[in-house]
DNA sequence: ATCACTATTGACAAAAATCCAATAGTATGA
DNA sequence: TCATACTATTGGATTTTTGTCAATAGTGAT
């Protein structure tokens, strides 16, 4: 984790872990969980694709945790599969605002996009 | 151009791929340029960061070219090296509103990560 | 024991993005 | 006219990111 400014801006995000991360992050920060519930969350909020394989999810937990954004246990109470629990560090609670910050930036060129549209096709509606 | 389907989802496709194919798209549907000058309207327009390679954009121009989204021809007239001048197609014109589609999906992505985060840090004005 | 189900991991391939150097024409000015 | 600087475009090598799919592993049910 050498690069340790989370608002500056770290080379090669592309657009998934733009937003996966934060959404992560966030949902984790509500109460912590392991991948598997995690993923369904992630689904009903619209978060993610449907059919976003679980393999991608699980690799940025890991490295998220490699990183210090995430800590995990291994829960083994209550039948069925041990399973990873994440919940968010407080290194973790920083990044998600750096997130955020880069996210804003992201909706305003967004913005511009569709403002440029919007002059090009002003008959429709949206 | 074996995928012809505008509106569909192509797997794959980065965060620069999502903003900066509408955004070159938009601009030269408003007037036909060549690479430069494009370069130096899509960051006056704050459409890409000031120290995006070059590179990065002729490359793309050359693929939507490629894929018939773009015509070129080249300009010799007015002194200087001759310049490669592109303008948009019809089909570049349809591939705009699928991209429009794609970034309005990808809007209400970013709007349910900020409903989140202000439901978590409740204090922020913005 | 076998099967189905939940959960996580690993490895590899494909795609996308970055970085930087190479080319090439034109104008300038010594 | 030779070198140099400037404008414009292209190419290729490398790294990062994403997609895909198989492998592992524990538990409960039949």
């Amino acid at each position: 984790m050498e690069d340790a400014g989370w608002g500056r801006r770290r080379r090669g995000w592309g657009q998934l872990a733009l937003f996966l991360r934060p959404a992560i992050l966030l949902l984790l920060r509500q109460d912590p969980s392991h991948g598997y519930t995690l993923i369904e969350d992630l689904r009903r909020e619209g978060l993610i694709d449907e059919d976003l394989d679980p393999a991608v999810v699980y690799r940025y937990m890991r490295e998220m945790e490699e990183e210090g954004l995430l800590a995990s246990e291994w829960d083994t109470s209550g039948g069925g599969v041990p399973r990873r629990v994440y919940r968010l560090t407080p290194a973790g609670e920083e990044f998600v605002r750096g997130c955020i910050v880069n996210l804003r930036r992201t909706r305003r060129r967004l913005g511009r996009i569709f403002r440029l549209y919007r002059q090009q096709f002003p008959e429709e509606g949206r």
